[in-house]
DNA sequence: ACAAATTTAGAACAATTGTTCTAAATTTGT
DNA sequence: ACAAATTTAGAACAATTGTTCTAAATTTGT
Protein backbone atom coordinates (compact mmCIF):
# COMPACT_ATOMS: atom_id res chain seq x y z
CA UNK A 1 0.00 0.00 0.00
CA UNK A 2 1.27 3.08 -0.86
CA UNK A 3 1.54 6.38 0.47
CA UNK A 4 -1.58 7.34 -1.58
CA UNK A 5 -4.18 4.45 -0.40
CA UNK A 6 -2.89 4.65 2.70
CA UNK A 7 -3.94 8.83 3.09
CA UNK A 8 -7.13 7.45 1.48
CA UNK A 9 -7.46 4.53 4.20
CA UNK A 10 -7.00 6.49 7.17
CA UNK A 11 -9.37 9.81 5.76
CA UNK A 12 -11.90 7.25 5.50
CA UNK A 13 -11.19 6.23 9.22
CA UNK A 14 -10.44 9.62 10.83
CA UNK A 15 -13.88 11.02 8.77
CA UNK A 16 -16.31 8.14 10.17
CA UNK A 17 -14.94 8.55 13.11
CA UNK A 18 -14.81 12.18 13.76
CA UNK A 19 -17.20 13.83 11.12
CA UNK A 20 -15.88 16.01 8.54
CA UNK A 21 -16.40 19.37 10.71
CA UNK A 22 -13.65 19.17 12.53
CA UNK A 23 -11.10 16.83 10.80
CA UNK A 24 -8.42 18.80 9.55
CA UNK A 25 -6.04 17.48 6.57
CA UNK A 26 -2.94 18.43 9.34
CA UNK A 27 -4.69 16.10 11.72
CA UNK A 28 -5.20 13.08 9.02
CA UNK A 29 -1.57 13.58 7.91
CA UNK A 30 -0.54 13.44 11.75
CA UNK A 31 -2.09 10.60 13.24
CA UNK A 32 -0.91 8.51 9.86
CA UNK A 33 2.67 9.87 10.93
CA UNK A 34 3.28 11.86 7.77
CA UNK A 35 3.75 15.22 7.57
CA UNK A 36 1.39 17.99 5.96
CA UNK A 37 3.02 18.29 3.33
CA UNK A 38 3.92 14.94 2.21
CA UNK A 39 -0.46 14.76 2.24
CA UNK A 40 -0.57 17.97 0.31
CA UNK A 41 1.92 16.33 -2.43
CA UNK A 42 -0.57 13.52 -3.14
CA UNK A 43 -3.75 15.51 -2.77
CA UNK A 44 -3.30 19.11 -3.37
CA UNK A 45 -6.75 19.82 -1.93
CA UNK A 46 -8.94 18.39 0.86
CA UNK A 47 -11.76 17.99 -1.42
CA UNK A 48 -9.54 15.70 -3.59
CA UNK A 49 -9.30 13.20 -0.72
CA UNK A 50 -13.22 13.55 -0.44
CA UNK A 51 -13.71 12.78 -3.87
CA UNK A 52 -11.54 9.97 -4.22
CA UNK A 53 -13.20 8.18 -1.14
CA UNK A 54 -16.56 9.04 -3.04
CA UNK A 55 -15.43 7.48 -6.34
CA UNK A 56 -14.88 4.14 -4.61
CA UNK A 57 -18.07 4.21 -2.86
CA UNK A 58 -19.53 4.88 -6.35
CA UNK A 59 -17.50 1.85 -8.42
CA UNK A 60 -18.13 -0.59 -5.05
CA UNK A 61 -22.39 0.74 -5.43
CA UNK A 62 -22.17 0.45 -9.52
CA UNK A 63 -20.78 -3.30 -8.94
CA UNK A 64 -22.94 -4.45 -6.47
CA UNK A 65 -26.11 -3.55 -7.84
CA UNK A 66 -25.45 -5.61 -11.27
CA UNK A 67 -24.82 -9.08 -9.04
CA UNK A 68 -28.17 -10.47 -8.50
CA UNK A 69 -29.27 -11.10 -12.36
CA UNK A 70 -32.83 -12.24 -11.32
CA UNK A 71 -32.28 -15.22 -12.41
CA UNK A 72 -34.01 -17.68 -9.90
CA UNK A 73 -34.19 -15.63 -7.11
CA UNK A 74 -36.95 -14.87 -4.98
CA UNK A 75 -37.85 -11.66 -4.23
CA UNK A 76 -36.93 -12.41 -0.05
CA UNK A 77 -33.74 -13.72 -1.70
CA UNK A 78 -33.27 -10.46 -3.91
CA UNK A 79 -34.02 -8.45 -0.92
CA UNK A 80 -32.07 -9.47 1.56
CA UNK A 81 -28.91 -9.74 -0.73
CA UNK A 82 -29.63 -5.56 -1.43
CA UNK A 83 -29.93 -5.34 2.36
CA UNK A 84 -26.72 -7.18 2.82
CA UNK A 85 -24.91 -5.07 0.36
CA UNK A 86 -26.15 -1.33 0.33
CA UNK A 87 -25.32 -1.86 4.38
CA UNK A 88 -22.19 -3.06 3.94
CA UNK A 89 -21.64 0.40 1.80
CA UNK A 90 -22.99 2.50 4.52
CA UNK A 91 -20.78 1.06 6.89
CA UNK A 92 -17.84 1.00 5.71
CA UNK A 93 -18.42 4.96 3.89
CA UNK A 94 -20.59 6.30 6.95
CA UNK A 95 -19.36 9.82 6.73
CA UNK A 96 -20.58 10.32 3.12
CA UNK A 97 -24.11 9.46 3.98
CA UNK A 98 -24.50 11.19 7.29
CA UNK A 99 -22.59 14.28 5.74
CA UNK A 100 -24.46 14.07 2.22
CA UNK A 101 -25.90 17.18 1.85
CA UNK A 102 -22.67 19.14 2.88
CA UNK A 103 -20.99 16.73 0.67
CA UNK A 104 -22.97 17.45 -2.58
CA UNK A 105 -22.98 21.51 -1.68
CA UNK A 106 -19.43 21.77 -0.92
CA UNK A 107 -17.95 19.07 -4.14
CA UNK A 108 -20.41 19.39 -7.09
CA UNK A 109 -19.52 16.39 -8.46
CA UNK A 110 -20.50 14.27 -5.79
CA UNK A 111 -23.94 15.31 -6.40
CA UNK A 112 -23.65 14.93 -10.40
CA UNK A 113 -22.79 11.56 -10.03
CA UNK A 114 -25.55 10.85 -6.99
CA UNK A 115 -28.29 12.17 -9.58
CA UNK A 116 -26.76 9.90 -12.08
CA UNK A 117 -27.05 6.79 -10.14
CA UNK A 118 -30.38 7.51 -8.78
CA UNK A 119 -31.76 7.84 -12.15
CA UNK A 120 -30.04 4.97 -13.47
CA UNK A 121 -31.74 2.77 -10.53
CA UNK A 122 -34.85 4.00 -10.95
CA UNK A 123 -35.79 2.32 -13.82
CA UNK A 124 -34.01 -0.46 -12.92
CA UNK A 125 -35.88 -1.23 -9.60
CA UNK A 126 -39.29 -0.32 -11.27
CA UNK A 127 -39.23 -2.77 -13.95
CA UNK A 128 -38.08 -5.40 -11.22
CA UNK A 129 -41.04 -4.97 -8.99
CA UNK A 130 -42.86 -5.27 -12.24
CA UNK A 131 -41.03 -8.95 -12.96
CA UNK A 132 -41.59 -9.76 -9.47
CA UNK A 133 -45.49 -8.49 -9.28
CA UNK A 134 -46.37 -11.07 -12.68
CA UNK A 135 -44.52 -13.56 -10.55
CA UNK A 136 -46.99 -13.54 -7.65
CA UNK A 137 -44.54 -11.97 -5.27
CA UNK A 138 -44.73 -8.15 -4.86
CA UNK A 139 -48.61 -6.48 -5.00
CA UNK A 140 -49.73 -6.72 -8.65
CA UNK A 141 -52.70 -3.77 -9.05
CA UNK A 142 -50.20 -0.94 -7.89
CA UNK A 143 -50.54 2.09 -10.86
CA UNK A 144 -46.76 2.75 -12.19
CA UNK A 145 -46.77 6.35 -10.86
CA UNK A 146 -47.13 5.33 -7.20
CA UNK A 147 -44.47 2.36 -8.03
CA UNK A 148 -42.20 5.21 -9.15
CA UNK A 149 -43.11 7.14 -5.93
CA UNK A 150 -42.32 4.11 -3.78
CA UNK A 151 -39.23 3.88 -5.12
CA UNK A 152 -37.84 7.42 -4.50
CA UNK A 153 -39.63 7.23 -0.84
CA UNK A 154 -36.94 3.81 -0.73
CA UNK A 155 -33.91 5.82 -1.79
CA UNK A 156 -34.96 8.44 0.94
CA UNK A 157 -35.05 5.69 3.36
CA UNK A 158 -31.99 3.55 2.43
CA UNK A 159 -29.30 6.37 1.97
CA UNK A 160 -30.86 8.74 5.26
CA UNK A 161 -31.06 5.74 7.46
CA UNK A 162 -27.67 6.24 8.69
CA UNK A 163 -28.23 10.20 9.18
CA UNK A 164 -31.28 8.82 11.67
CA UNK A 165 -29.57 6.23 13.11
CA UNK A 166 -26.34 8.45 14.00
CA UNK A 167 -28.76 10.51 15.94
CA UNK A 168 -31.57 8.06 17.38
CA UNK A 169 -30.24 4.69 17.59
CA UNK A 170 -26.57 4.65 18.19
CA UNK A 171 -26.44 6.27 21.46
CA UNK A 172 -28.93 3.98 22.79
CA UNK A 173 -27.21 0.44 21.45
CA UNK A 174 -29.17 -0.84 18.71
CA UNK A 175 -27.64 -2.90 16.69
CA UNK A 176 -26.91 -0.87 13.51
CA UNK A 177 -27.64 -4.14 10.95
CA UNK A 178 -30.43 -4.82 12.50
CA UNK A 179 -32.13 -1.59 12.53
CA UNK A 180 -31.62 -0.97 8.51
CA UNK A 181 -32.85 -4.71 8.13
CA UNK A 182 -36.02 -3.91 9.88
CA UNK A 183 -36.21 -0.55 8.49
CA UNK A 184 -36.19 -1.19 4.86
CA UNK A 185 -38.41 -4.57 5.57
CA UNK A 186 -40.85 -2.13 6.92
CA UNK A 187 -41.02 0.04 3.75
CA UNK A 188 -41.14 -3.02 1.59
CA UNK A 189 -43.68 -4.88 4.38
CA UNK A 190 -47.33 -3.66 2.58
CA UNK A 191 -46.04 -4.42 -0.68
CA UNK A 192 -45.13 -8.36 -0.50
CA UNK A 193 -47.35 -10.91 -0.75
CA UNK B 1 -37.85 43.98 16.52
CA UNK B 2 -34.54 44.52 18.53
CA UNK B 3 -30.71 43.64 17.22
CA UNK B 4 -31.25 40.32 19.34
CA UNK B 5 -34.66 39.24 16.95
CA UNK B 6 -32.58 41.19 14.32
CA UNK B 7 -29.51 38.85 14.63
CA UNK B 8 -31.96 35.71 14.63
CA UNK B 9 -34.07 36.51 11.57
CA UNK B 10 -31.22 37.18 9.84
CA UNK B 11 -29.38 34.15 10.82
CA UNK B 12 -31.53 32.10 9.53
CA UNK B 13 -32.07 33.72 6.27
CA UNK B 14 -28.47 33.11 5.66
CA UNK B 15 -27.78 29.83 7.06
CA UNK B 16 -31.07 28.85 4.97
CA UNK B 17 -29.54 30.07 1.91
CA UNK B 18 -25.63 29.40 2.43
CA UNK B 19 -25.79 26.08 4.38
CA UNK B 20 -24.24 26.01 7.36
CA UNK B 21 -20.64 25.35 6.59
CA UNK B 22 -19.19 28.73 4.49
CA UNK B 23 -21.28 31.34 6.83
CA UNK B 24 -19.26 32.76 9.93
CA UNK B 25 -20.23 35.03 12.33
CA UNK B 26 -18.48 38.15 10.63
CA UNK B 27 -20.56 37.65 7.58
CA UNK B 28 -24.17 37.42 9.50
CA UNK B 29 -22.80 40.50 11.14
CA UNK B 30 -22.23 42.34 7.95
CA UNK B 31 -24.86 41.74 5.80
CA UNK B 32 -27.35 43.05 8.34
CA UNK B 33 -25.23 46.30 9.06
CA UNK B 34 -23.64 45.66 12.40
CA UNK B 35 -20.03 44.96 13.68
CA UNK B 36 -18.95 41.56 14.84
CA UNK B 37 -18.38 43.12 17.95
CA UNK B 38 -21.99 43.38 18.45
CA UNK B 39 -22.70 40.33 17.28
CA UNK B 40 -20.78 38.22 19.97
CA UNK B 41 -22.01 40.98 22.62
CA UNK B 42 -25.90 39.43 21.99
CA UNK B 43 -24.33 35.95 21.08
CA UNK B 44 -21.15 35.25 22.59
CA UNK B 45 -21.16 31.46 20.64
CA UNK B 46 -21.99 31.31 17.52
CA UNK B 47 -24.23 27.57 18.86
CA UNK B 48 -25.67 30.26 20.87
CA UNK B 49 -27.69 31.47 17.53
CA UNK B 50 -28.07 27.89 16.34
CA UNK B 51 -29.00 26.66 19.30
CA UNK B 52 -32.02 29.76 19.93
CA UNK B 53 -32.98 29.17 16.09
CA UNK B 54 -33.37 25.57 17.01
CA UNK B 55 -35.54 26.25 19.67
CA UNK B 56 -38.02 28.44 18.01
CA UNK B 57 -38.21 25.10 15.53
CA UNK B 58 -38.78 23.02 18.29
CA UNK B 59 -41.48 25.22 20.04
CA UNK B 60 -43.03 25.40 16.77
CA UNK B 61 -43.49 21.97 16.07
CA UNK B 62 -44.43 20.98 19.89
CA UNK B 63 -47.12 23.75 18.95
CA UNK B 64 -48.34 22.21 16.15
CA UNK B 65 -48.71 18.88 17.04
CA UNK B 66 -51.11 19.65 20.10
CA UNK B 67 -53.50 21.23 17.23
CA UNK B 68 -55.27 18.23 15.92
CA UNK B 69 -57.57 16.78 19.04
CA UNK B 70 -58.97 14.02 17.04
CA UNK B 71 -62.48 15.03 17.16
CA UNK B 72 -64.61 14.53 13.92
CA UNK B 73 -61.42 14.74 11.69
CA UNK B 74 -61.13 11.68 8.54
CA UNK B 75 -57.98 10.46 8.23
CA UNK B 76 -57.22 12.12 5.19
CA UNK B 77 -57.93 15.51 6.68
CA UNK B 78 -55.45 14.92 9.35
CA UNK B 79 -53.14 13.86 7.67
CA UNK B 80 -53.02 17.03 5.38
CA UNK B 81 -53.37 19.32 8.41
CA UNK B 82 -50.18 17.31 9.15
CA UNK B 83 -48.30 17.56 6.13
CA UNK B 84 -48.93 21.28 5.57
CA UNK B 85 -48.15 22.12 8.72
CA UNK B 86 -44.68 20.14 9.14
CA UNK B 87 -43.84 21.66 5.52
CA UNK B 88 -44.41 24.88 7.07
CA UNK B 89 -41.74 24.37 9.69
CA UNK B 90 -39.48 22.11 7.09
CA UNK B 91 -39.53 25.15 4.71
CA UNK B 92 -38.80 27.92 7.39
CA UNK B 93 -36.04 26.30 9.25
CA UNK B 94 -34.28 24.37 5.83
CA UNK B 95 -31.16 24.48 6.88
CA UNK B 96 -31.63 22.83 9.96
CA UNK B 97 -33.27 19.56 8.23
CA UNK B 98 -30.52 20.12 6.08
CA UNK B 99 -27.51 19.65 8.57
CA UNK B 100 -29.04 18.19 10.93
CA UNK B 101 -26.72 15.37 11.69
CA UNK B 102 -23.74 18.15 11.64
CA UNK B 103 -25.68 20.20 14.00
CA UNK B 104 -26.70 17.12 16.46
CA UNK B 105 -22.63 16.66 16.55
CA UNK B 106 -21.93 19.79 17.14
CA UNK B 107 -24.53 21.04 19.56
CA UNK B 108 -25.88 17.75 21.88
CA UNK B 109 -28.28 19.77 23.12
CA UNK B 110 -30.40 19.59 19.95
CA UNK B 111 -29.59 15.78 19.83
CA UNK B 112 -31.10 15.27 23.24
CA UNK B 113 -34.12 17.42 22.25
CA UNK B 114 -34.97 15.88 18.93
CA UNK B 115 -34.45 12.57 20.52
CA UNK B 116 -36.95 13.57 23.33
CA UNK B 117 -39.25 14.44 20.47
CA UNK B 118 -39.22 11.72 18.68
CA UNK B 119 -39.98 9.57 21.67
CA UNK B 120 -43.20 11.62 22.63
CA UNK B 121 -44.29 11.62 19.42
CA UNK B 122 -43.90 7.52 18.36
CA UNK B 123 -46.93 6.73 21.01
CA UNK B 124 -48.65 9.25 20.09
CA UNK B 125 -48.69 8.32 16.39
CA UNK B 126 -49.01 4.83 17.39
CA UNK B 127 -52.53 5.59 19.42
CA UNK B 128 -53.67 7.85 16.81
CA UNK B 129 -53.48 5.08 13.65
CA UNK B 130 -55.28 2.31 16.12
CA UNK B 131 -57.82 4.93 16.77
CA UNK B 132 -58.25 5.81 13.13
CA UNK B 133 -57.78 1.55 12.28
CA UNK B 134 -60.75 1.16 14.47
CA UNK B 135 -62.74 3.71 12.78
CA UNK B 136 -62.23 2.05 9.18
CA UNK B 137 -59.58 4.08 7.58
CA UNK B 138 -56.29 2.63 8.39
CA UNK B 139 -55.67 -1.00 7.52
CA UNK B 140 -56.47 -3.29 10.47
CA UNK B 141 -54.82 -5.68 10.78
CA UNK B 142 -51.16 -4.78 10.96
CA UNK B 143 -49.52 -6.01 14.24
CA UNK B 144 -48.28 -3.26 16.92
CA UNK B 145 -44.48 -3.84 15.90
CA UNK B 146 -45.10 -3.14 12.60
CA UNK B 147 -47.30 0.42 13.18
CA UNK B 148 -44.12 1.08 15.68
CA UNK B 149 -41.59 0.47 12.63
CA UNK B 150 -43.83 1.99 9.83
CA UNK B 151 -43.82 5.41 12.54
CA UNK B 152 -39.95 5.52 12.56
CA UNK B 153 -39.55 5.01 9.08
CA UNK B 154 -42.52 8.03 8.56
CA UNK B 155 -39.81 9.93 10.99
CA UNK B 156 -37.20 9.28 8.17
CA UNK B 157 -38.98 10.33 5.25
CA UNK B 158 -40.37 13.27 6.72
CA UNK B 159 -37.23 14.86 8.43
CA UNK B 160 -34.81 14.07 5.73
CA UNK B 161 -37.17 14.37 2.75
CA UNK B 162 -35.63 17.99 2.86
CA UNK B 163 -31.96 16.76 2.42
CA UNK B 164 -32.75 14.50 -0.17
CA UNK B 165 -34.95 17.37 -2.05
CA UNK B 166 -31.66 19.36 -1.98
CA UNK B 167 -29.92 17.12 -3.86
CA UNK B 168 -32.22 15.56 -6.17
CA UNK B 169 -35.45 17.81 -6.54
CA UNK B 170 -33.78 21.43 -6.08
CA UNK B 171 -32.35 22.10 -9.52
CA UNK B 172 -34.73 20.09 -11.35
CA UNK B 173 -37.38 22.57 -10.40
CA UNK B 174 -39.28 20.82 -8.90
CA UNK B 175 -42.27 22.09 -6.91
CA UNK B 176 -41.10 21.24 -3.01
CA UNK B 177 -44.55 21.44 -1.35
CA UNK B 178 -45.98 19.49 -4.33
CA UNK B 179 -42.81 17.19 -3.87
CA UNK B 180 -43.32 16.22 0.05
CA UNK B 181 -46.45 16.09 -0.20
CA UNK B 182 -46.89 13.54 -2.42
CA UNK B 183 -43.71 11.97 -0.72
CA UNK B 184 -45.79 11.61 2.61
CA UNK B 185 -48.71 10.15 0.69
CA UNK B 186 -46.43 7.60 -0.92
CA UNK B 187 -45.86 6.38 2.67
CA UNK B 188 -49.57 6.34 3.83
CA UNK B 189 -50.64 4.80 0.70
CA UNK B 190 -50.60 0.96 1.32
CA UNK B 191 -51.85 1.82 5.05
CA UNK B 192 -55.24 3.86 4.12
CA UNK B 193 -58.40 2.33 3.01
C1' DA C 1 -31.09 66.70 33.32
C1' DC C 2 -27.86 63.55 34.52
C1' DA C 3 -25.72 59.38 36.43
C1' DA C 4 -25.78 54.52 35.47
C1' DA C 5 -26.55 50.86 32.46
C1' DT C 6 -26.62 49.15 27.94
C1' DT C 7 -25.32 48.90 23.28
C1' DT C 8 -22.24 49.58 19.59
C1' DA C 9 -18.02 49.88 16.45
C1' DG C 10 -13.69 48.71 15.46
C1' DA C 11 -9.23 47.32 16.62
C1' DA C 12 -6.69 43.53 18.33
C1' DC C 13 -5.68 38.79 19.70
C1' DA C 14 -4.86 34.04 19.39
C1' DA C 15 -5.48 30.03 17.20
C1' DT C 16 -6.25 27.42 13.18
C1' DT C 17 -6.09 25.92 8.52
C1' DG C 18 -5.15 24.82 3.78
C1' DT C 19 -1.54 25.15 1.00
C1' DT C 20 3.13 26.28 -0.84
C1' DC C 21 8.09 26.32 -0.82
C1' DT C 22 12.67 24.50 -0.20
C1' DA C 23 16.01 21.38 0.60
C1' DA C 24 17.08 16.85 1.90
C1' DA C 25 16.20 11.92 1.49
C1' DT C 26 14.86 8.09 -1.11
C1' DT C 27 13.69 5.44 -5.08
C1' DT C 28 13.95 4.29 -9.97
C1' DG C 29 15.79 3.36 -14.41
C1' DT C 30 19.62 2.29 -17.03
C1' DA D 1 26.75 2.96 -9.67
C1' DC D 2 24.85 7.16 -10.64
C1' DA D 3 21.89 10.69 -12.75
C1' DA D 4 17.07 11.82 -12.79
C1' DA D 5 12.70 11.54 -10.85
C1' DT D 6 9.94 11.07 -6.91
C1' DT D 7 8.85 11.47 -2.20
C1' DT D 8 9.24 13.46 2.23
C1' DA D 9 9.66 16.74 6.33
C1' DG D 10 9.29 20.92 8.14
C1' DA D 11 9.25 25.74 7.90
C1' DA D 12 6.68 29.50 6.17
C1' DC D 13 2.80 32.02 4.21
C1' DA D 14 -1.58 34.04 3.80
C1' DA D 15 -6.05 34.13 4.92
C1' DT D 16 -9.73 33.31 8.00
C1' DT D 17 -12.29 32.96 12.15
C1' DG D 18 -14.34 33.21 16.65
C1' DT D 19 -13.94 35.97 20.27
C1' DT D 20 -12.31 39.68 23.46
C1' DC D 21 -11.16 44.35 24.70
C1' DT D 22 -11.68 49.29 24.92
C1' DA D 23 -13.67 53.44 24.39
C1' DA D 24 -17.35 55.96 22.53
C1' DA D 25 -22.30 56.44 21.74
C1' DT D 26 -26.87 55.73 23.10
C1' DT D 27 -30.64 54.60 26.06
C1' DT D 28 -32.88 54.18 30.56
C1' DG D 29 -34.43 55.30 35.07
C1' DT D 30 -35.20 58.71 38.35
Amino acid sequence: MNTKEKIISEALKIYNRDGIRTVTTRQIAQEMGISAGNLHYHFKHTEDIIFHIFQLLEAAYEKMILLPEKGGYSFQQLLEVFIEGSYALINKYSFIFENFVELCSWIPGIAESYRHLVEQREGQLVSLFIYYADAGMFRREIPLLNLKRFVRQLFIVSDFWSSSYAVLGRQQGIDPFDDYRQTIHTAFYPYLL
